[in-house]
DNA sequence: GCTTGACCCTCCCATTATGGGAAGGTTAAA
DNA sequence: TTTAACCTTCCCATAATGGGAGGGTCAAGC
């Protein structure tokens, strides 16, 4: 398989692929005698993966380790539990953050008259430390 | 004042405001002969202001806008509103997302018996698309 | 066999917001 | 006069992704 149809199946763009490559998170390829990366389906599996791992807010750093778990018939469940809590920890944190900003916005938005006169609590409320 | 003292005040590190000063968010400010820049105590309101805007999520981008809105004793209170509004309504997309992460994670660690043996789960469900 | 279009390759640059650090000039106090 | 704490500009780095240039390759149709 060439890059374009790996990059197809997995949803992942050739440009990442590449990447990905290029700092070590995964293999290097195959090439043929022209220098095409040849790829099987077992690296679409694992594309897959990275992919959703990505979009469940993992890094590439967090993938990495979730990786070398995953091609690890050694390691224990245990271990991957703990990761994907942490995870789950700093999510919690990031929405918790997201949270108060909208609450003070909503709050601020709320005492705003919104229309056409110059006063606006918003700009006091951003400006009052 | 130099670019210390303003730093401090404002909680925007010298870094930050040469920054700003390069990409237009601030006016260049004068200097001395040497050319070390000079601050006014208006300077350390505007930083504030713009302190307290990334601190709510604003990109540099909406903050280019509430800045030149807060310059301009024209502006209506409902222009600042409606920026208000659309950035509310991009924090809340935000959140939603995080928390469809969370909540797909939580489901997956809770089937996980996250001891020494070696099946788990979490990864089968990241790796199944 | 040759053209053509769809691939593929590498390399460089851009994004967003922030910071580190080098190399060197300035100021103020001891 | 020395010295420490400032300040200056310039380059580089981060994380993850994409754009695009310049150029090679492959397969299908003529």
């Amino acid at each position: 398989m060439n890059i374009g149809e790996v990059a197809k199946s997995s949803s992942v763009s050739a440009k990442m692929i590449r990447h990905y490559e290029s700092i070590g998170l995964i293999r290097t390829s195959p090439r043929t005698l022209s220098g095409y990366r040849q790829y099987h389906e077992r690296d679409v599996h694992l594309l897959r993966f990275i992919r959703r791992a990505r979009d469940l807010g993992f890094s590439l750093e967090q993938i990495r380790q979730l990786v070398s778990l995953w091609d690890n018939p050694e390691r224990a469940s245990g271990d991957v539990k703990r990761l994907a809590q942490a995870h789950i920890t700093e999510l919690d944190q990031r929405i918790a953050a997201l949270t108060d900003m909208r609450d003070t916005l909503v709050t601020l938005a709320k005492s705003c008259h919104g229309d056409h006169r110059p006063d606006c609590p918003i700009l006091h409320g951003l400006a009052r430390i």
